[in-house]
DNA sequence: ACCTGAACACCGTTCAAGT
DNA sequence: ACCTGAACACCGTTCAAGT
């Protein structure tokens, strides 16, 4: 940290350097209101170095966003990585992992879905966030395989997956998911609700 | 529109007509870029006259948002009133209401659940945002009464629920549920999955 | 009582000019 | 090849001054 003081991209790579400044304003600042000229200013340079690197402001908030799709695609896959479990567990694990991801990343996670960093669903952004949702698809495909799960489209099913852990992390990131106001862990009550929808009645 | 040219609010009821004139940029504006200076612009005042009428721009937002959760839970509400209907029925009806009202709102419904019109938990909008979620609560209630839904702590059904029709929400809103994307009616697939985790098995 | 105009401290973006 | 400084057109907000 405090990097400037070393005047360290006087040569190199400005662009890294703009990258993880960026990175740690969105994990720091709870209150994402991301300016441009800051992160210059906290990088060491003039608040135009920037444009040498980025054709705008938008385009730094979609490289961000993009590596934050693949950090949550890996985390989201991470956690179902044991083979052996049943569809049910790995389900389970995998949507908890998603869900703490957004809560441990909240403006991360706000800006992989906010229109500053371009068309979420026309650019590459897209294309990312569809590559996060394969691992819905393969999870949902391994427990109707199983017989855990109804056989119905699975697309559907992952329409479902995704608005849900989706609607989890956004409302608890506002505050709106606690205890108080909607039950004790409804985290799990939420994900658990869901989970019952997609699974085939005991035989 | 173009209330300009008429000079009307020399005297009277500015405070109201700048929500007015910032309801319709929320309505006509797919590209939320809110300026208080263009409210003011085109209700034909000076950029210093809303501050006669609230502190700063985020009290303009939230009163803005206030109604916003107003006429969602009104809309949720129409749409079950014949109380005839079964549970599932009325579960169908008020979440696609809910569904609806976001997709057609899209700006506004951002900015309901948005930091911008200030912390969403803690102030007078958390208020009416967990008022429209008594729509939900009721509807629960109703569905295990009459032994349709099974007999779950309702605030995590609850949670279930508003997590997955905001989900649903602000993913279309984005842009990502499209039928080439995930499916013929998404919005349908997921609500009905959804559904059946909160159906009692047929007796 | 209600509104305006100038002013201040910020933005994003551009561009000539520096090294 | 890479960066800076001044500049432009915007913001939100304040405040003396106008009617």
């Amino acid at each position: 940290m405090n990097e400037a003081l070393e005047r360290p991209y006087h040569h190199g790579n400005l662009r890294q350097a703009l990258i993880d400044t960026a990175s740690e304003m969105l994990r720091d600042d709870k209150g994402w209101q991301f300016t441009l000229r800051e992160v210059a200013r906290r990088a060491g340079v003039s608040h135009a170095a920037p444009y040498k690197h980025f054709p705008d402001k938008a385009s730094l908030l979609s490289e961000l966003a993009q590596r934050g799709f693949e950090q949550l695609e890996a985390e989201t896959r991470a956690a179902i990585s044991p083979r052996q479990r049943s569809a049910r567990k790995a389900f389970m694990a995998a949507a908890l992992a998603y869900v703490e991801f957004g809560i441990r990343n909240p403006s991360l996670y706000r800006l992989m879905f906010s229109a500053e960093a371009g068309d979420v669903a026309t650019t590459h952004l897209g294309a990312r966030a569809m590559s996060a949702l394969g691992v819905v698809i393969e999870l949902l495909q391994r427990g109707q395989a199983s017989g855990e799960f109804k056989q119905r489209a699975v697309r559907g099913q992952a329409a479902a997956c995704w608005s849900m852990v989706h609607g989890i992390v956004v409302l608890s990131i506002e505050g709106m998911l606690h205890p108080e106001k909607v039950g004790a862990d409804p985290i799990r009550a939420a994900l658990e609700t869901l989970l019952e929808g997609l699974e085939a009645p005991a035989p």
